[in-house]
DNA sequence: CCGTATCCTGCCTGATACTG
DNA sequence: CAGTATCAGGCAGGATACGG
């Protein structure tokens, strides 16, 4: 078994000492799930090809990409070409997310599943 | 096998058509998770022990808990006593999200237990 | 005890322009 | 192509006080 962390108990969840805590902290803001998805689904992807798939902004997927890179759950690869290229890429550590995806998608479905009307927004 | 929500793929994953989209909406917001995580522990809880546990504003836990009852994720039980009681619990579709809830939190304590060093924050 | 009502800050978006 | 910069506007989230 591995060294667990133990809970103080003051602020238990949310603190980011404990396992659940540092998950949340991790993937916290609303972007961050959505481009390890992307990346979970397409091994690597180019900027442009994120931007593209989330419809998200220039700042919103920067500043996502840097705290991902921060975390060490994401690999950023640059070509010296013309013209440039730049690919992104899950580490192991961002790998490692991809089963609680998973399940979340099942989970996902089932709300589908369940619910007759599809909501219009 | 269910029946299986096509992808358009005209927006993909954001689409809350899709199984990941519409998880992804029904999770937003910084509280979902958590506040599913404490109803995941507890079985049922009140409203000033999730506050507690959690320290959310009572704002942000009130909005939570409505928008988690809109989705179905979440039962409100009201017991006409003195002093007022009211209770917290999971729902069948809410229940469900408990095995990624459990992969999610393996995944966290993978990620503490492969950086040395601690966030002090 | 269980919330609602304000007010305020900061994240997020959208559009547009500009650099290596 | 892969960003950075900026500004305007909206909305999520936090602090505090008050009400049923």
């Amino acid at each position: 078994m591995s060294k667990h962390v133990e809970n103080t108990g003051t602020d238990g969840i949310t603190s980011p000492t404990c396992a659940m805590g540092y998950a949340f902290k991790a993937i916290e803001g609303k972007w961050k799930l959505p481009v390890m998805y992307v990346l979970s689904e397409r091994g690597a992807a180019r900027y442009n090809e994120i931007k593209r798939e989330l419809g998200i902004t220039n700042m919103m997927l920067t500043n996502t990409l840097r705290d991902l890179e921060e975390y060490g759950l994401v690999n950023r690869t640059q070509y010296n070409e013309v013209p440039p290229r730049v690919e992104y890429s899950l580490t192991s550590n961002g790998y490692a997310i991809i089963p609680a995806l998973k399940e979340f998608e099942k989970w996902g479905q089932l709300l589908l599943d369940t619910k007759e009307d599809v909501i219009q927004d």
